[in-house]
DNA sequence: GCCCTGTAGTTGCAATTGCAACTATGTCCC
DNA sequence: GGGACATAGTTGCAATTGCAACTACAGGGC
């Protein structure tokens, strides 16, 4: 190739970002074939289902899923929708928003684990 | 956590995915600080430069780029007009497109690397 | 109490994205 | 050669996304 042969570091760095984007696709196809929601909704039932107490602060569910505030704003907008999560105002902060997982989406998290956890174990396998 | 710790794969495949998705984000911040194009573009420079005839295909392109074809369409569409790459029509096959970088878009990949390069060398470090 | 600054969440808006439909061309078989 | 079928790329359309602006509330200094 023209360009000097990449550090090890980069190359490394580029395989991950490949095999990590052709998995998610693959889960999100995956998904879809199943008529499940998409994987950003994965994202946030299994983030609220590792807390203990079972909700989280938007700011927080934002930091946790990496995406920006507005974007937990309507997904949680959807998901409320969907009867998924329910949120109500903060009994601590006036200014506050707490997301609680329902268990309706604690069902549909279990319901689409076996087809996350297919995709991943054909990464290491 | 209400449920069972998951396995060490399920964990250390969370891991990835948060860890580039930060890192990503921070790329990507990175580049629009120093009003430099988003990381798409240095994707598909990248691509195109690693490629000892310095051009593609645009369905070859999409497919290393992982991202649908009709993306790869309007990512071209905008880097054509920024003078980045340039497509004509290939050769060998009527229905085909060659998408190849120019002197600018090689440039520019350049311009880019040492930002990009910041942040990866951030996650090792 | 009142102002000033900072933070939480939501919303307007523009940009990007993917899916499905479409056009044009290649390929195979008769 | 001509028709059936597959493939390459583009485009319509709807959905998702992020940034910036906005409203509402909290906390500190006076």
């Amino acid at each position: 190739m023209p360009v000097a042969t990449p550090d090890p570091r980069q190359r490394a760095w580029a395989r991950f970002v490949t095999a990590q984007a052709m998995l998610l696709e693959r889960i999100e196809a995956a998904f879809a074939e199943a008529d499940l929601p998409p994987l950003a909704w994965y994202d946030v039932l299994w983030i609220l289902e590792s807390e203990e107490k079972g909700w989280l602060r938007m700011a927080d569910l934002a930091r946790k899923a990496v995406i920006s505030r507005s974007n937990v704003t309507r997904l949680s907008d959807r998901m409320e929708q969907a009867g998924l999560v329910a949120r109500s105002d903060c009994p601590v902060d006036g200014r506050g928003t707490v997301c609680a997982l329902t268990a309706k989406g604690r069902a549909l998290r279990a319901k689409m684990w076996p087809l996350y956890k297919k995709q991943i174990e054909s990464l290491f396998g």
